[in-house]
DNA sequence: CTCTTTTTTTCGAGCCTCGAAAAAAATAAT
DNA sequence: ATTATTTTTTTCGAGGCTCGAAAAAAAGAG
């Protein structure tokens, strides 16, 4: 906290940045390092030895335009894929994904399967997370092992990114992944909720959109969200926090799965839609499993016609809507992404999204306020995961705190 | 932002460091320097010196303990109060104080003045407060002209610290306090939102406590609140942000005086307990100017029997309960201190707040929830504005960005 | 084939932090 | 009274790092 800065930080913080630009730009030139890290081009040229003579980097000769200029090309530097390989597990509703990734990023083989979530024992589910990365480990590149896993949940995990805290694709609660799969695997492994990641994933596909201030809201069968201030992360003070699916809309309101009443979701979750689509009380859980199927029939019947689905859009519009003003209030507005499913119905849910912001404080500088949609979250969320485990190699394994001297025996 | 980190930063950065284990340790020992800042001892003597001959440390022999041990004594050094003035300007409701602080925090000279703040003009009003600040700078002690000028205002300001966007004391908007106090003392001026004021002033005063995640609500006239996560104080992204009390408690319901409808303090600000005691109609705006005295008296009849007094606090309690309950959701529950006149009802209010929490997301780790009360703001208030003016003095005067070689002649 | 232009590398200078040793300043022991 | 011990602080040289200037490299232009 306190902390002052020793010298030998000094170029490990250099050499992070370096490779964080060159991750950034994909095939800059040394000339164009200097620039955007604004470090003299005598100091890159000795980092960028560095990184490349460990391999970390690698020269591209090609650089994208010959442009034809006068004086001596440009020489572009880009990742060197074969440096590491990443992980990225993506553990959802019925679901659990898994993909190798090299350390460009690009996929090297991926496997989906279906699962009952909700119906597996703890035991059953982290057997089934444990055998997915041991069979896409086993088909990692010769001399590259893995180096890093990162598993996304929809869930809560805690501050330190080790476990699932309690979710609602599984009735346990508590389950340490990370100590799990290290202890099976020797990888450091890290647990993300699934909505920070589809930010993460966000600012890396649109940077441009996506930068300092953003919001990512997940509708799906509860609402997730994860948030980017001020450049970084958003997260609870102990756990991934962002809950805005448990904020309350209307105190001892409607029954939310979590048990609790009047919760944004217990109004905006695929249950919560169907429950105001069909009449079904307020105060009573939902029986049945709702499907992003029956959410698309439903929003096919709002779409033609007055009546129960299309108020029970937009009462999840508007309920989202007042979250999102209470939202703004607190860190006035921000673009948005509207990820997951829901956001095909979209089209039902924005007119009174906008009117219920209007109604609040974070209406006043609406001017600020953008939506946009991506209903594929998946690609997201696992962008976000390989984004997070790349990251973590750049600083934490490419840049160690010790300048790491072999050779000098002390005995 | 993805800039790297030049040689001089270093020396920039550790001044910084040790000037700022000082202010916190009050007098260390370079010894109790290095051990806090993890410098070495070395770089501890070369850094002190240079602040020592540049009049920004001074030695006091006397360590608080002589202690009586072996070996050479520790000299103590302390922040020369003599190298720097600030200036801290409050404005709020029907009052204008400010204070003229030494560089070791100590007072110097203040001045308090009741004013109509609802009803002077913009001219008047900026009028009242340059001449504050002129009478105090008057009173500067000689070579130790005024550094730096921080002005707290109830309301809302912008990012960049120099306007008054909105605020409640007054009809204008958009007082360019910053511009217009720079161009008349030609002092460099920060305008900061109160409440936040006081979450740095709590984290001064009691650093245990007010560690690195509390919150502060400010229960005045209105709702205030400024809140510290992960050890930073939070601003909106474009304002200084943290309306909760503008944060929805009711869709649609009661008038606040934002002009919207259902904001928390529309139930627990001053004139809405009023309002509920009363009998008034919660959608009209109420006329009466409601002072802390007419909120004692409230409380006191409330405290003696049942009725819409009491009634009028457990609304108010309730309506923070579930704002705070809608906060812990995104940021997991934190120590809270309730600050200002209406910590003196806060008894009425406590259970029906805990009863709200309880009954949201946020109750559920509701063992690191806490509250402690202040009824006096206004001294936090000041000290907020003199710590954000002394570490801006230690920051960006006493270690500059460039190392300041006066007598380089280049022509 | 030489000149010009641009990129990249090389080299020495200047800082900064660190560790080791020395100096300083006190108490404890003889 | 003097010496030994202990702890704090300063001094000094070593090692690293970044920077600026100059040189080298690698092209196109003339």
């Amino acid at each position: 906290m306190t902390v002052g800065i020793r010298h030998d930080d000094l170029r490990r913080r250099n050499r992070a940045m370096v490779i964080s630009a060159v991750r950034r730009a994909g095939q800059p030139s040394r000339t164009d390092i200097a620039a955007t890290t604004a470090l003299s081009p005598s100091t890159i040229s000795a980092i960028t030895a560095d990184l490349i003579s460990e391999g970390i980097l690698v020269e591209s000769r090609t650089g994208d335009a010959p442009a034809a200029r006068r004086g001596r090309p440009q020489v572009a530097v880009r990742l060197n894929a074969k440096a590491a390989t990443i992980l990225t597990v993506v553990l959802s509703m019925n679901q659990l994904s898994a993909a190798l990734i090299d350390y460009a990023g690009e996929t090297i083989a991926e496997e989906r399967r279906k699962l009952p979530t909700l119906e597996l024992s703890r035991e059953a589910l982290v057997d089934e997370t444990v055998g997915i990365v041991r069979r896409l480990i086993g088909g990692a590149p010769d001399g590259q092992p893995v180096m890093r896993i990162v598993l996304a949940v929809q869930g809560i995990t805690d501050s330190s990114e080790r476990k699932l805290l309690w979710s609602p694709i599984t009735p346990h609660a508590d389950i340490d992944f990370s100590t799990i799969l290290e202890s099976e695997f020797e990888i450091p492994v890290t647990v993300e909720n699934d909505c920070n990641m589809i930010a993460v994933g966000l600012r890396w596909r649109n940077p441009e959109r996506y930068a300092r201030d953003f919001i990512a809201v997940l509708l799906s069968h509860g609402i997730g969200m994860g948030m980017v201030l001020r450049g970084e992360l958003f997260t609870g003070t102990q756990s991934s926090g962002g809950e805005f699916g448990h904020m309350i809309h209307r105190p001892d309101g409607a029954l939310c799965r979590c048990g609790r009443r009047g919760c944004i979701e217990a109004y905006a979750g695929n249950y919560a839609i169907w429950r105001n689509a069909k009449g079904l009380p307020e105060t009573e859980a939902v029986a049945r499993d709702v499907t992003d199927e029956d959410i698309r029939a439903l929003a096919e019947v709002a779409r033609s016609r007055p009546g129960p689905e299309r108020e029970a859009f937009r009462i999840a519009g508007e309920a989202i809507g007042f979250g999102l003003g209470s939202l703004f209030a607190l860190i006035d507005p921000a673009p948005v992404a509207i990820v997951g499913h829901g956001a095909n119905a979209f089209d039902l849910m924005q007119k009174p999204m906008l009117d219920a912001i209007a109604r609040t404080a974070g209406g006043v500088h609406s001017g600020a306020i953008s939506f946009d949609t991506e209903p594929d979250e998946m690609p997201l969320i696992r962008e976000g995961c390989a984004m997070r485990a790349l990251t973590f190699i750049d600083q934490e394994v490419f840049s160690p705190a010790q300048t790491a001297t072999p050779g000098r025996i002390v005995a």
